[in-house]
Parts: C-alpha cells; structure tokens; sequence
DNA sequence: CACCAGACTGGATTAGACAA
DNA sequence: TTGTCTAATCCAGTCTGGTG
C-alpha cells in the first residue's frame, strides 16, 4: 500500500478500495467499511492523513512523511483533483493486474504521462484528461508520444477523458502527429462532469493486454449501460 | 475478533416557489 | 429573466449491531 501511496501521493476512499482489493485478490474493490478501518487504523498509527477540502467531494488521503519519507502534498494546488483521479485510475489497472508507476524513464524532452502501466508485453502510457488542452499543446504531445512509439512496439497510449476532453482528443488524432499514433491510441469517456469515474465496470478494452491494438477513437458502443 | 449489511450523518446539490 | 430562499433529496464517508 505503501508503495503505492509513494507514487500517487494523494488518494481518495474509492482508491484505497481497489488497491487493497488488489493486494487481497479480490474480485472488486473493498468494502467501504474494510477500506475504512484500515484508513482509520494507520491513521492512529500515524501513517496516513485524511482532509476534506470543501471544492472536492470525498476524503483526500495521503501517507505522512513517517510512513513514506516524502513530504505531505498540498492539497490546495489546482492540479489536485486530476492527481486524485490519476490515483483511481492507477488503483485500477492495478487491481487488473498490472504494474503501476510514474512516466519517469524517458528522455528528458519527452511529455511526461500521468502514469505508466505494464502488463505482460504491453505498456500503457495513461493520460488522464478532465479538461481539453489547447490544439497545438496536442500536436507536441503526440509527437513526443510518436517518438516513443516508433521506438517501442509495445507501447500504446491510453487517453482517459471526460467525454468534452474525449472530443477534442479525438479530434486531435484526426491530423497532424495525431494520425500517426492513433491507430496505438486508446480513447475512452470514463469521466462524468463532474471528474468522477462513471460506473463501476471496466470498459471494453481498457486493462485488457491481450488485445495489442485497440481501436482508436471511437466513442465504446454501450458506453451508456455503465454509465450513471 | 473480523466481517458485513445496512443505518446514520452532514454537506452538497437540486427543485420549486416566489419576488424583483 | 434573474436572484434568493427553503425544502427535499442525494451521497460519500462513517458508524453500529448482528453473525460466524
């Protein structure tokens, strides 16, 4: 838990969940109970710190220099909440087995992703997307992601958006350094307006190693029976 | 003692009524 | 149409009581 409390720094309930679900080889999440009596033990430990910050919903969760080494994140940045949805997404693909961690083993004139999940032969480099960035912010981005791709054939990119971001995202793909990476790019609408993860299913495709390239840019068919 | 289902709670959101 | 107030409703997080 630790280990990954290290990577994301800041966390929600909802990813407590799953990654002790994950460590316990559960078919889902924790109960909301479980994952709260383990909260509130470490808390009494002094390993972990839960705030509420009146904009967000939910309890921000974070390890205390004592259980991690690294100083508490401030929780008032404005890139916070995409650093809480960051950490769900992460709880998720580790709860589907794969192996989570920071973008930081790339050249240093490379975008950085949100995060890198591996699986056996493949990796996902994961964005997370809540809100649009300017179209020729897209264009350097995904011709940084081109350069790794063109280095790595296991390597696909994997865009997590609410569906105004998913819009823009795809629309980027359709020109420019966009096109040469969308046929390794997965798209999905995860997000309400709100920021929070629609749905307790795993959409098609997403988590899934075995299918090496995943149709890009198409909104997923049914993506209303999961979403609520 | 761990676990779970379900009850409870306080804050946030939404809907409706009404006035300016 | 816009603003404001109130009540109703919702929901994540928390707590409790029963069970094995």
């Amino acid at each position: 838990m630790f280990e990954w409390f290290s990577i994301v720094r800041v966390t929600t309930m909802e990813g407590v969940r799953w990654v002790l679900g994950a460590l316990n080889d559960a078919a889902g999440p924790v109960s909301k109970n479980q994952a709260f009596v383990w909260v509130r033990r470490m808390q009494e430990l002094g390993m972990i710190e839960r705030a509420r910050v009146p904009p967000f919903r939910g309890t921000m969760l974070y390890a205390t220099p004592r259980a991690i080494k690294k100083r508490a994140p401030d929780l008032l940045r404005q890139t916070t909440r995409h650093e809480l949805m960051v950490s769900v997404i992460s709880a998720r693909y580790i709860h589907a087995g794969w192996h989570w961690d920071r973008d930081l083993d790339k050249a240093e004139a490379l975008h950085e992703a949100d995060g890198v999940a591996s699986s056996d032969g493949v990796t996902d480099l994961v964005e997370v997307e809540l809100t649009a960035k300017r179209r020729t912010r897209y264009e350097e981005v995904f011709r940084s992601f081109r350069e790794r791709l063109d280095d790595d054939p296991e390597l696909r990119v994997v865009y997590l958006c609410t569906v105004d971001a998913g819009r823009v995202v795809r629309d980027a793909l359709t020109k420019g350094a966009g096109m040469d990476i969308a046929s390794r790019t997965y798209v999905v609408d995860l997000f309400g307006r709100d920021g929070a993860w629609i749905g307790d299913e795993y959409p098609a495709g997403l988590f899934d190693a075995t299918s090496p390239k995943v149709a890009a840019s198409e909104p997923i068919e049914g993506i209303g029976a999961w979403m609520r």
